[in-house]
Parts: structure tokens; C-alpha cells; sequence
DNA sequence: GTCTATACCTTGATAGAC
DNA sequence: GTCTATCAAGGTATAGAC
């Protein structure tokens, strides 16, 4: 019988996901990974033979997972809109921390035209989330074009408003923020 | 006769500029620094006694300096608000190059609750663009609440579209954040 | 699977020649 | 003012005992 995981491989993940999305790549040292893990640093090797890209790369994918779980399974459907909305506020809500945690999106991108390692992964969670935007929209009624420009917008704001919460140390954007997406999807 | 810089202070700035624009600070390591500035490492010492932080705080300055001449003063008026805005997209056009560019206040923002060194510049940063902005919603009519919350809608959309193009590989959403920009801040 | 110890490289920063 | 050379500290990664 091999010696059992200290921390199972969920809450590992868990615990080096808060690391990235608080400082991103560059800055998530694997000091830091280490102790937010409560693992010494070969140890996370032993688990992530890959190093500290793996890290990331698994990171990427439980948050992908989560979102699937979580957030497009209401913002596709099925249910009356206006529901699968209010389900949708509370899951950002939850996964934002209310506007204080960040979004990997935005701390694991690089620079226009220089693409790291995470660009095409980072680029389908965004036009994922952007689509089940659209497909909420769309099913409150709007058409095609319109729900897809809505669904950008919702992204944007999305994103702005986490920028805003963390240059002004309030979350009152992105309460705010959370109070325009119900008219942004829903009404024409 | 002492000898005379290489690289004059402000061009010199501008370089480190992009590069904290481009990768943050903990990605602006003295090497691409210093290959940026086309200076030794050495030299940038000599230039920047602070080290790193001081050439930031350079930056953050002169950044400051360029949306007091180019943004706020036609944020602040006079004049028609129309033509005001449009310099203003003129002048976020060119100050973020159509978005490929990221925002320093993005960039160099810490965690929530969790205040580095430029925190209280970035608020202030941020605090007198969302009051520029308003500055020029109220000259368009609007009353002071409905101008605050419009203005902070701008920041959120720029803030956010810069995120969408480095996501998305794509300059589109800069564009269609700055069409927006006329009827978020003019139309009431 | 986890740890201690360590190798090796890159980092930010300094000293001194020119 | 700029450079080459160098330093201590921190970075990522690995070896091997338990």
C-alpha cells in the first residue's frame, strides 16, 4: 500500500489556483506555491513532473472544469432565462469572491501578438465564456447579432470591473457590475 | 564637461515603459529592462539609484504626466463635449495603440486588500480618469449621479476591452469599446 | 508521497575601470 | 555615463533518504 496524498490533488489544485490568480505566473514563485500548498517544493514536483508550467496547466483545466460545472450549464440551459441569470450572479459572485479574487484570464495572458503557453487555452475559456453569454441572450429573445455584441459587452464588463475592484480596493464595482449584466443579457 | 547620456531621460523612460506595460513588474526582470532601454544593467543603476522600483515610479510619473496633457485636458474641457470626446479617443487610441497595448494600473495593481508599492499612484490614477470622465458627461448634460456611474462604466469598458484583446488575440474589442464610449458618456 | 539537501541558473544590485 | 566583472539572494529543478 503506497503512502496516501497529504493533500488531495483537488484542494492542491485548489490552493496553487489562489496563488496564480493573486500574483499570475511570474509571479507565483515555487516558495510561494510551496507554502499556500502546505507542501515542500519537491514534493510538488513529485506531483507535478512538469514544474511550474504543469501547475498552471492543471490549474487552467480544473478552472475550465468548474466553469463548465458551474457557469455554462446555466447560461445554456435549459430553464427560463431570467433564472439561469440569477444562477449565474451567484456563481461569478462565488468564483470572483465577490470582486476580490482575479481572473486567470486575465493574470495568465501575455502580450498582444506574443503568445505563451496558455494563449489557446486562455483564448477558448474566453470564447466560451462569451458564447454562453450570447446563448443566454439569445434564448431571452435578442437576436444573433445582438446577443453576440451583449455577451462581449457582459465580458468586458466582466473583466473591467475586476480591474477596477483591484485599483480601487472596493468591490463595489463589481457589485455594480452584477447589477447591469441582468439588463445587459435580458433586455432588448 | 561631464559626459553626456546615451539615452536621454525621456526616451529613456518611454522604453522601460513598455516594458512594465508589457509584462508587469515582476516579469520586468533588469535584463529585458536593460536590453529594452539599450543600456547595461550597470547603467540603469546609475540612471535609477532606487533600482527597479524607482524606474517604475519613473514610469508611473511620467505616465501620470501624459494623461494630464494629452487625456485630462480635454476630459476637463472647454469646449463642446463632442469634440472633446473625440480627442479623447484620439488620444486612448494612441496612448494604448488600439489596445495592443495593456494599462499600467492594470498591470501593476496588486491583490485585493494586499497594497504593493504604487497602490495609492493607481488609485489616484484611477480616481482622476473615472473623474475625467465624469468631468466630461457632466459638461454633456448629465446629471452628477447618472455622470459618476457612466464613468465608471468607461473605466470598466476600457479596462476590460484591453483584457478581451490580449485574450483574444484581436484589437476588434478595443474599437467597439471606444464606439461605445460616445453614448456611455454624451447620451443621457 | 514527502522530506532535507543541494545543484545550478537568474535575479537585483554593487564596485571599479574607462 | 557606461561598461565589465562580480556578489548575495532568490529562482527552478533534482537526488536520495525515509
Amino acid at each position: 500500500m503506497p503512502r496516501p496524498q497529504s493533500v488531495p490533488d483537488d484542494a492542491l489544485i485548489f490552493r496553487l489556483n489562489r496563488v496564480f490568480r493573486a500574483v499570475g505566473y511570474e509571479g507565483a514563485s515555487l516558495t510561494r506555491l510551496s507554502e499556500a500548498a502546505g507542501l515542500g517544493r519537491a514534493s510538488l514536483y513529485s506531483r507535478f513532473p512538469g514544474g511550474k508550467q504543469a501547475m498552471a496547466e492543471a490549474v487552467l483545466d480544473a478552472a475550465t472544469q468548474w466553469l463548465e460545472d458551474h457557469l455554462f450549464q446555466n447560461l445554456q440551459g435549459p430553464g427560463d432565462p431570467a433564472e439561469r441569470l440569477f444562477a449565474v450572479e451567484r456563481a461569478l459572485s462565488m468564483y470572483y469572491q465577490s470582486g476580490k479574487d482575479s481572473c486567470l484570464i486575465a493574470m495568465l495572458s501575455h502580450p498582444y501578438s506574443d503568445d505563451g503557453p496558455f494563449s489557446n487555452a486562455l483564448a477558448e475559456m474566453t470564447r466560451r465564456l462569451v458564447d454562453g453569454f450570447a446563448h443566454l441572450a439569445r434564448d431571452a429573445g435578442l437576436d444573433e447579432a445582438l446577443a453576440r455584441s451583449r455577451a462581449e459587452r457582459a465580458f468586458v464588463e466582466l473583466q473591467g470591473s475586476l480591474i477596477f475592484v483591484r485599483a480601487s480596493r472596493s468591490t463595489q464595482p463589481f457589485r455594480d457590475m452584477l447589477a447591469r449584466l441582468r439588463p445587459l443579457l435580458l433586455d432588448r
